[in-house]
DNA sequence: TTTGACCTTCCCCCTGTGGTAACCTTTACT
DNA sequence: AGTAAAGGTTACCACAGGGGGAAGGTCAAA
């Protein structure tokens, strides 16, 4: 299978395709003419790649979950710690948005949002507290 | 002001008031040894910077709050139109943040976290659905 | 045979720094 | 006066996660 058959039935781009392989994610044969010649077990292993970045894991988490997943001795608690750490810095990532959502909605509300220059949020943010 | 006190007195590092610099964010004068002297001014502007980075502002949403900001005949109306486009972006990713924690959150209930190999999880991202 | 669609490698671009090197200035100590 | 440490300067390489595009090789159909 060439490179743009699996990406297109992988749901990433030929480029992350491309890409995946320079950093060693997964490794597909050459074809005589020296095309990427992608298998079904290449395949799947692409489409556990795209669900996973898809749900928020990064390549190199990606690259760990991957190393589990071909691994028929795995323990299932480490794909659960993997998501685990995941968890908890998504909740980080959501106290800290929720945290600027509040400042900005201050900002917004005292911000008359007219043709006056005077602006409370050019005023929060250039003076002491912005939160 | 030698970099190092405005870098201490703003908050930011050193090597981020060279790149603020590099790209035309402010330009500091210079004392006769070349050395970057940061006015009582640039330091304002650099408290800016830090308090709108820190609000979640992209460098170049700073760049255009900067030149509200410095500009006199402004409109309070732009800078809340900017507040709002972020405040519209930052409910984006909350969602998108909601949704990865409701897809983890389920397959961690389903995984044992035990010795065995099998794990929902990796099936979970090798299967169909992972959401 | 020629054309167009594919493939290949290669390099530059983005954000927002961190790290390092090579070099110059200033300050402090002996 | 000499010197060493602590600052400053520029410049380059690296990271995620690819996108965009150039220059060139291949393949398939008309």
């Amino acid at each position: 299978m060439n490179i743009s058959e699996a990406a297109q039935h992988s749901g990433l781009s030929a480029k992350a395709l491309r890409y995946y392989e320079s950093i060693d994610l997964l490794s597909p044969g050459r074809a005589q003419n020296g095309y990427r010649d992608y298998s079904d077990a290449d395949l799947e292993i692409l489409r556990f790649i795209q669900r996973a970045r898809a749900t928020g894991f990064s390549v190199d988490e990606v690259r760990e979950l991957l190393s589990l997943y071909r691994d028929p001795a795995r323990h299932s608690r480490d794909a659960k710690a993997l998501v685990e750490d995941k968890l908890g810095h998504i909740e980080t990532q959501l106290r800290s948005l929720r945290e600027m959502q509040q400042t900005l909605r201050g900002l917004a509300e005292r911000c008359a949002g007219d043709e006056s220059p005077q602006c409370a949020i050019l005023e929060g943010l250039s003076h002491h507290a912005a939160k």
